[in-house]
DNA sequence: GGAATGATGTACT
DNA sequence: GTACATCATTCCG
């Protein structure tokens, strides 16, 4: 796992990181998914994205080198996780909707308050809080530290499908969710 | 300085 | 399907 897979078109990225695992490493413990779930969030034509007016306090880690972690709150509760792609200061990410619980279910489930592996991870908010991403983790580099990814070195290209993305008011047309085809772990709508 | 607005999730009807 | 929690950031005056 290096830089160079983050440091590329940023759909592309989108579309290699569904099947990547996601790990942390905490003193309450290890907690690991799979990305089954993710958006792209583009630099021009897309005002959907948190960086198209360009670098402001919040999105500053958006604008960082690739690899390194965007979390940012959402609702004035929830926090989501991207990873920036692209080249340095252009100002891409990807941002992780849903995860397939690998392990740490346990731990998730107590972060979470409650049970159902089914929706553990089902949703960005759902998922940086069973895994225990923070603001804390907000430029962090996703290589290396605690919370890392991890691309399991072989294994069949898993079969995808576009669509629009969530949540979102404007762009509300362009195809640029992913998910991993046929997966009872991704969020709803 | 003030007001609007979310890259959401949950509970309730 | 609809309601609402909850607050920092952003934009406008």
């Amino acid at each position: 796992m290096d830089g160079a897979f983050f440091a590329r078109d940023t759909v592309e990225v989108a579309r290699a990181l569904v099947g990547v695992l996601l790990v942390h490493g905490s003193p309450e413990g290890r907690t690991v998914g799979r990305v089954v779930e993710t958006e792209a969030y583009l630099a021009e034509g897309d005002p959907a994205s948190h960086a198209h007016r360009g670098p402001t306090p919040r999105n500053a880690s958006m604008f960082a080198r690739a690899g390194t972690a965007y979390v940012f709150r959402s609702y004035g509760l929830h926090r989501c996780l991207n990873v920036v792609t692209a080249a340095a200061g252009v100002g891409e990410a990807v941002l992780l909707r849903a995860l397939e619980p690998l392990a740490g279910l346990e731990l998730m489930a107590r972060r979470r308050g409650r049970e159902g592996a089914r929706s553990l991870c089902s949703g960005p908010g759902k998922l940086a809080q069973a895994m225990g991403v923070g603001l804390e983790h907000d430029g962090a580099c996703l290589l290396s530290g605690d919370l890392r990814l991890h691309v399991p070195s072989a294994g069949p290209r898993p079969k995808l499908a576009a669509g629009p993305r969530v949540g979102i008011s404007k762009a509300v047309d362009l195809p640029l969710r992913f998910r991993l085809a046929q997966s009872p772990f991704v969020s709803r709508s």
